[in-house]
DNA sequence: CGTCGACGACAAGGACCTTCATGGCGTCAG
DNA sequence: CTGACGCCATGAAGGTCCTTGTCGTCGACG
């Protein structure tokens, strides 16, 4: 899958394109909206990652160029609130607030994608007798709902994702964490620690001392 | 695969292409930022060995000029991880904190060069009824979990690569252990041993007595 | 408009584990 | 037989992780 990724800021530009690479698509990046419009004719991507605040044309006038042959996924800042309204009325297919942690973003991206392939399926992460309906926002053990803060969620979701890999905390932290964080990774345990009271037992999330976490059965 | 090596540290320079020159890799070096760009684009390397702390160009600076058109590993101080990797990653695909180890180099460098080509890989190394999967942590004998330390892990990590071949006490000591550790080589005998102890039987770590260790049946 | 509760960030302690040095003892080779 | 080498036990030092408590912010609700 193509996508194509456009912001005027380097370093987000490259955080983004290196992210989606490593899950696997095909990234062409561009740094204005001029540049962006000349490689979506070329580059042909299936899906188009476009920052609303450019210098030569905003991220909207750039969607509205393209013409809705490509479904788009905005960079907002968070105070521009009349900035949301309008990129869904332009037929964006979603958008995610500066600054975004990148789970957020490749999540999103796949959602859409998946949207648009095969519409109206639900994706349903699962592991042992744990599921989470992420489109409802819900999570359940045995069956019993169990209550999650949004940071709690998003962080069973990418262990969910990743499920039998060992993740180490700088890693969770850059992909769980909106990209400005500047706290330590001892942040993490603590949520760890917040998941496993509420999953209750047995538990499912292994510690792997020295190393990160995971999660896995307890055999 | 072609591996460009840029840090302004003569030591550490030779000590890394050496390495990767062992393990089949054609190595150039660089020892500065301009004269990366120079070799980059002169050499054409499917991967880029980084320091973050030079002189002229910061190891981020070259990584953008190089503008994605190379993975990057970056080197990085201890305390430069919390600050400057995380978020501002431009395009890295990954790091190692020095002072590494040169198994930890090479095996980073490998899982990148493997990720650009067939992601979502599971490495599962095996010798008899051993076996180690490396992303999940986990090691087993005859199915059975076998819970390791991280050095105990890593060192049997090395064995299993070289599994057959004979590895002396300063061979393991250079590539399992920190470049800087400066203690003598009776550390190894205590890791074998307590390798030994976990494993159990038969034994799978022989010695030869006057040379080293090897992983091999007791046929 | 004020209060309250939920949430996120963070720090601090203590329990536990890992690493590593040291040195005695067994064992192998010459 | 004897020295060199490797095995193993012990313990100190430091690190990692868990758990709890606190504080500030934000939104909901009265």
């Amino acid at each position: 899958m193509k996508v194509l990724v456009v912001d005027d800021e380097p370093n987000i530009r490259a955080l983004l394109a290196e992210t989606l690479r490593l899950v696997s698509f095909e990234v062409r990046t561009a740094g204005s909206g001029r540049e962006a419009l000349a490689a979506a004719r070329e580059f042909g991507p299936d899906l188009v990652v476009l920052d609303v605040m450019m210098d030569d044309l905003d991220g909207f006038e750039v969607a509205r160029q393209l013409d809705e042959r490509y479904p788009v996924l905005f960079l907002t800042a968070r105070d521009t609130v009349e900035d949301r309204v309008r990129g869904l009325k332009l037929g964006a297919d979603d958008y995610v607030v500066k600054p975004f942690s990148l789970e957020e973003v490749v999540l999103r991206v796949k959602a859409i994608l998946r949207r648009s392939a095969a519409p109206a399926d639900r994706q349903l992460l699962r592991y042992a007798d744990l599921e989470m309906d992420v489109a409802a926002h819900e999570v359940r053990r045995r069956g019993v709902p169990v209550e999650l803060s949004p940071t709690e969620f998003n962080l069973l979701e990418y262990l969910l994702a990743n499920a039998g890999r060992v993740l180490s905390k700088a890693q969770i932290l850059d992909s769980v964490w909106r990209y400005d964080f500047d706290g330590d990774s001892s942040i993490v345990e603590s949520y760890v620690y917040y998941l496993r009271k509420k999953l209750g037992e047995p538990p499912l999330i292994q510690t792997v001392r020295g190393v990160g976490y995971t999660l896995r059965t307890p055999s």
